[in-house]
Parts: C-alpha cells; sequence; structure tokens
DNA sequence: CGCATATTTGAATTCTTTCAATCAACGTGG
DNA sequence: CCACGTTGATTGAAAGAATTCAAATATGCG
C-alpha cells in the first residue's frame, strides 16, 4: 500500500530514500478500514494510537448537547491525527469516516523512534502539525469573517489546492464526497442555505458540482471570489533550508540553483 | 521575573525542581516590551523565535484584504506560540499586543536543548500545543454553532478558567482587557451586535464587565448558558499517567494514593 | 420498480448588520 | 479644576442575511 504521507511531506521538503523507507514502514502497523459514516474515535475515548489516513476522507467534528455539530478538520489521505495525540486521556471531539476510509494505527513508540533516526522527518512532521493548525485558524476566519459565497468558495480552493499536493486531482476535477449537509456543518450554515449559496457559484460559472465530482473551470477566478491566499498552506517548499542545496528542484529553482 | 509556562504546566504534569529549573531558565533569553495596540508579528515575517508570553495579553488575528479581522486565539501569560513555528518561512497571521506585553524570545536551540534533556517538559509542551489546538477547535464551534449569547459567554467562561489555571483570577473576578469592538473581532461579529448581547447577560446577572474587569456571580449558570464543557482544556492532570505515582497530590487522588 | 437519501423550492420569521447619532469615561493641557 | 478631544459604549430604525418549516423533486441503489 503506497503511503501518502510521504508525498505529504516532500510538498515541504525533501526526503531521503532512507526517509522515505522509514516512512513507508508506517504502513506495517495495523490497518484499520470504516464503512462510510461511521465513527472512527468518539469524543471521551483514550487516544493510544496516532492515526494516518491512506484512503478516503474522514472529518473530526465537535457536537453542542443539542446536536448542533460542527466540522473542524477534514483528513485526506496522508493526514495525521496530531502525531503527540496519546499525551491526552481523553479526546474532545470526534472522527467520523466520510466515505470508506482506511488507516493506520501507529504506535507512539513508532513514531518516537521514527523522530529520533530522522531529523528531517521530524522537521516535516513539526511542519505538518503547524500547516493543520494553519488550516484551522483560516477556518475560523472563514467561520467568523467570511461571507456564505466566499465561505463556501473558499473550501472548494483549500481541497482543491490540498488534493492537488497529494496528486489526487484531475486537470481541473477532483472527487467531492461531502454532502450538502456536511458543507453545511462545515462553514457553519444551514443545508438550505448551502444549497442556495452553491446555486449562485453555479450561475456565476465559478464552480461545477455534480455527482460527487468538483470541477473547478477556472481556479484563479473561483480563488478571488473566495478571497483565497493559499500563503496559510505553507506550501512553498520552505524546508528547503533544512535541505542540502541543490536537491530538490523547487528548492534549487527558489535559491538560483 | 516568575514564568507563567511553570504554573501552566503543572496543570497538566509533575514537575521536578530541575524541570522547573530548565522552565526558569528561558527566561535569560532577551526580553521585548510592547505597547498596547502595536504588532508584535506581522503576517509575512520569518518566525525565527519562540515566543512565550510573561505578563499582559495579546492576540493572533487574520485579516482579508478589505480589512474584516478575526482573532484566531488569545495569548495569556505563560502561552507560548507554537514551539516548532520556526520551521516556516513565512508567518500566515500576525500577533498584537492587547495591553502592555512582556515575552520572551526563545532561541530554537534552546528549546530543542530543553526538550533532550528534559523528558517530562517535553510531554508537557505537547500537551500545552495539543491544547491550543483544541481551543482553536471550540471556537469553531462557537463560530458556527453557537448563538450570539452562548459564544460571548463562552468566552467569558474560557478566559476565566485559563486565568485560573495560572492564578490570575480573584475570586469570582479577573481582568478582560477586551474592549467590545476586540470581543466583535473574537467572536466574529459587529461590536453594536456584542453590545446588544452583552447586555441581555447583564439582564440575567450571568456576568458584571464594567472598567476592564470581569465577574461571573454564578460560574455553573453562566456554563450552561455557554453551553461550556471544560474537558478541551484538559485540566485534568491526564500527564499523571507520566508522574512517578503519588508524587502529584492531584495524580494522586486520580490513582487512589 | 421502489425505498432511502439528497437536492431544490417557497414563504414567513428571526437574527445580524448597517448607518447614524448620542452618551459616557478618561486623560491632557490650559 | 474644567474644557476639550478621543475612544469606547449605547441606542434606534431600516435593510439585509440566514434560518425555519414544509413540501416537492431528483438521484442512487438493491
Amino acid at each position: 500500500m503506497p503511503n501518502p504521507l510521504i508525498a505529504k511531506l516532500e510538498q515541504f521538503t525533501h526526503l531521503s530514500d532512507d526517509d522515505r523507507a522509514a516512512l513507508q514502514n508506517l504502513v506495517a502497523e495495523p490497518l484499520r478500514c470504516y464503512r462510510p459514516g461511521t465513527d472512527i474515535v468518539s469524543e471521551g475515548d483514550d487516544p493510544k494510537v496516532v492515526r494516518l489516513v491512506l484512503a478516503g476522507w474522514a472529518y473530526r467534528y465537535k457536537q453542542l448537547p443539542d446536536g448542533r455539530r460542527q466540522v473542524v478538520a477534514l483528513f485526506l489521505p496522508g493526514d495525521l491525527c496530531d502525531h503527540t495525540v496519546f499525551v491526552l486521556s481523553e479526546m474532545d471531539h470526534s472522527i467520523g469516516a466520510l466515505g470508506a476510509v482506511t488507516l493506520v494505527e501507529i504506535q507512539p513508540a513508532t513514531f518516537e523512534t521514527l523522530m529520533a533516526d530522522h531529523p528531517r522527518v521530524t522537521r516535516a512532521l513539526w511542519w505538518e502539525g503547524l500547516v493543520s493548525a494553519a488550516v484551522q485558524r483560516e477556518w475560523m476566519l472563514n467561520l467568523g469573517r467570511r461571507s456564505a459565497g466566499e465561505r463556501l468558495a473558499h473550501v472548494f480552493c483549500e481541497v482543491f489546492y490540498r488534493l492537488r499536493g497529494i496528486g489526487l486531482t484531475q486537470g481541473t476535477t477532483c472527487d467531492m464526497p461531502l454532502t450538502q449537509t456536511d458543507l453545511a456543518d462545515l462553514i457553519g450554515m444551514t443545508p438550505v442555505h448551502v444549497n442556495r449559496v452553491l446555486q449562485m457559484l453555479r450561475r456565476q460559472r465559478l464552480v461545477e458540482l455534480k455527482g460527487r465530482r468538483l470541477t473547478i473551470p477556472d481556479l484563479p477566478t473561483l480563488e478571488k471570489a473566495a478571497l483565497f491566499n493559499p500563503n496559510y498552506l505553507h506550501l512553498d517548499h520552505v524546508g528547503a533550508r533544512f535541505d542540502a542545496v541543490g536537491q530538490h528542484p523547487a528548492a534549487a529553482a527558489r535559491y538560483g540553483a
């Protein structure tokens, strides 16, 4: 089974063959599969392992006692739940499977060994954690200050960028397994309103969404409508500073090599 | 200068005298003071140091091109900006000083040494990072799904809990240097609406707010109104599992020693 | 084909914002 | 000590955005 975490981390830094092998090795830990709509982790659970999504989409969510629900993160292939979760005694949120999800359950010790032996991987994992925190902040800006239309457009931009980073887009299209109800829980609106706003985006030819597939005919225009600035995804190969100069094509370009 | 980070981490785990001394040592790094309303870090900066707030309140915020602003985190004394920020090449948000703020600028190397030599401190710092991520998630739930009244009440509960954890409450009162405009940027509303909602909370005798001081006459009742569940602050001394049994009073209680 | 799930539509209501003014608190200089 | 300017808090009325509730269509799957 290929490990999409490698593709993800290579957006940040150049990895040696040895680094890649070590990451590939994570997939040797126990695999789990989940049916669409089931919970992978429930609020209150004791998190004993670190989870890495290999295939399918999952999402973190929180719920109020009366049932109101907010999706607080999306896990795409290659996404890792916090690599230090196991120090907590209790989860403060749940994780659900959107479609069919395959993930690995990694023992804390495996991670600690990996990080002790591979400093470049350690940096890359730090980067991974910082990016997911940055995504959370961007979502707060989304929820608090963007209009409904901007919000929905922003989600589409982000998902497209993230999927593209791990090679899961096909031209101008990508998967979009979220229902309008899921989208509503993601951007803090009602499903009815998501529907109306989506129709607006469609009328403006900013997106096409049908049969669980998303098409973005003109990404720059959608970005403008969303006030989308990809800086928060930190996809600029900043880790190049930890590379040997010239090792990585993008790093080489950036540093004029 | 006392180091409030020690008090903060001791909410999670028991520290040895040696651990405490090492943390105290952080305060030997260069101190900086900022005037109210000034920026400590600006979006686009290259983060070369890790910052630890010693006194005063600061806040992270993000802004849209047209000026709409969202506060995405509050830094109270003892709060640390991400202890691995320096792997990024560019900040995706800004940090501003609310009142007068004193902080230390810690070199990455200092941190790495501290963590290499003090495994218990390392765990505690991981916990710190996980808690701030959890706070962000709770804020998303706040922005996306709580009503205006619940949102405002929730902010008051959280601030009170966090200040109490580091010994900065006095009975039922604490500082509250945020103006109504600041609160608006925090909970994604307009200042006008904050004002009206605040009046509602006052009428219900849930809070008193005057002269930059907050009084919560009956915390449990405010918590109910806010749908506040403190689990996300992870203040349950979970780290006790990394303590020698019996070392820490709360841990001892939990484990029946 | 038929059920279950997801999307779409309409109308009425509720919540927030907007815009404009007014009021209150506070620190400064005369 | 008070006038004055600045900032923050408060109020009102009207416009705008989003939700609610209910019903009607689509769509996908066994």
